[in-house]
DNA sequence: CCAATGGTTAGCCCTTGCGCTAACCATTTC
DNA sequence: GAAATGGTTAGCGCAAGGGCTAACCATTGG
């Protein structure tokens, strides 16, 4: 549980920042060297490999070095981590959705 | 287009806290004043208040100050906006499976 | 009308995040 | 084996983020 929610705000703040969420996206497509994914950004190769590796300690990625090239592929199973909080988020306002027609309909029950 | 990236990066931006993702989870059993919502938290009231601006800026909720009472609601539209992200997301690598699929069905139509 | 309550403002501290350059490997390629 | 290619390391600068205290309204209750 507190590993569920370290992971979850790992995934949270990997997701925060545009390029991350951009290589993911490109990710979506199929996997892709290091060097490919950064030509599409303005921003030096150090940099850009920053949010490489933040996605990847995050578990968002994964990335593999063959010879002098790394491949990044993309991990889904972790994105799904925003998916469960969603259902969840979802499932607490049903909740209250039933609780209150339940008042409507019937007032006498939630006296107090 | 450009509005919608902005508001999604907003979005991502104020679930990164986990403060700011356990107030929305409060808000989701419906609305509550700042001071009952700053209670459950380990911080003092001008940090706390904070992340009510964050997450009003931002549109994730919505707040109403009547009195010297500010009463804070969730805003479960823009929330959607993450549902959005996902789906699409979802719609990208399942047109690569697709694309995949047809490639060991039929690998003639896909040559170079 | 005085005190308590609920927020707000201002300003400070420290850490983290994101960008950069310069220099440096380590594989390929010719 | 020298040059080109693809990453990596180190270190720096600056802005933003998240926390704090102190002091200050403004409403409300006695």
């Amino acid at each position: 549980m507190a590993q569920y929610s370290a992971r979850l705000d790992g995934v949270f703040v990997a997701l925060a920042d545009p390029t991350r969420r951009a290589v993911v996206r490109r990710l979506g497509r199929g996997p892709a060297s290091v060097g490919d994914l950064a030509r599409e950004f303005p921003m030096a190769l150090p940099s850009f490999m920053k949010h490489v590796r933040t996605l990847e300690s995050n578990g968002l990625i994964h990335t593999v070095k063959s010879g002098r090239v790394r491949t990044c592929t993309l991990n889904r199973e972790r994105l799904a981590l925003v998916d469960d909080w969603l259902a969840e988020q979802r499932r607490i306002w049903e909740e209250r959705t039933d609780r209150l027609e339940q008042f409507v309909t019937d007032p006498e029950e939630n006296r107090q």
